[in-house]
DNA sequence: ACCCACATTGACGTTTACGTAAACGTTAAC
DNA sequence: GTTAACGTTTACGTAAACGTCAATGTGGGT
């Protein structure tokens, strides 16, 4: 038995933030397939270590992957993705590179919260709907509760 | 000249809802273009009158438009915004039918939410990035205000 | 009569974001 | 020592969401 995982001793342990992964893990824990894990790399969003020819994902990698299938369901191409990914890679120390940064940074936050108006936008109709359908079921004498 | 135009009355006209739309008018109006439009009539979306070949957009068929891309925008593809438009036109009398609605209208909502949780994560994390950007450039005498 | 802006229907092309197989190497289990 | 589970590259396939012609029609202005 080896002692090299340090399960549960008192501390919380920093996370285990040198823990690697496999490609199939990865798939896993975020339900999406090998093939486009390797298809982000691909595109330059991730860029794994390798051991030989494997791959191994840091925790950095993972949150990056996490990062991006976030963007994703935020209805983000990948392509847009990838400068945001950037922006966070860049130069900072150059005075230019933090006012770009900065303008870049104010453009996205600007383009969020468009979306979180759309969203609830949606959101709001949709509790209407539910309302009045609710309402209807009671005033038929149906428990809306019970699915 | 004609007395067809009702411009400027004392009522602030009932918003025109009888106002009918060309297809360039919409498709200035909501920047996309007309074969955007004509795609969403063969992916049964919208079902605009006609008037011979021509196609004529109600004030429904706009808002209805306007459904549309809103949902694009929060990351929903076309086939799942058309299930969403079918709930409202859905036969809303059977009692069936109504719990069926109700559990959909939940889920969506359920799903509309998830999606504001990501949205907000991402307006953190960036306005975390403009204060710290700002920051610095404060530190180093500069303006952050000034673009 | 002619032009121009706008409309139409095909039909084929393109980009994005992967899926899917083929052919192959490595490690662990039995 | 072979099977199984996992990994790799290369390459072609595909669905979604349009873009881009081409050919044609239509109504209005001069």
């Amino acid at each position: 038995m080896s002692v090299a995982a340090p399960s549960s001793a008192k501390s919380p342990a920093p996370r285990d933030t040198q823990r690697i992964y496999s490609i199939a893990e990865l798939a896993r824990e975020f339900a999406v397939t090998a093939r486009t894990i390797r298809f982000y790399e691909d595109e330059g969003l991730i860029k794994p270590r390798r051991q030989g020819t494997q791959r191994l994902y840091s925790v950095g990698d993972r949150a990056r992957l996490g990062w991006i299938l976030r963007g994703k369901r935020l209805g983000f191409s990948l392509a847009e993705i990838k400068q945001l990914l950037d922006l966070y890679q860049v130069d900072r120390t150059g005075l230019q590179q933090m006012r770009e940064l900065l303008r870049r940074s104010r453009l996205h936050i600007e383009e969020l919260e468009r979306r979180r108006a759309d969203l609830d936008a949606q959101i709001g109709e949709f509790k209407d709907v539910e309302a009045q359908v609710s309402a209807e079921l009671v005033r038929r004498g149906a428990d809306p509760a019970s699915d």
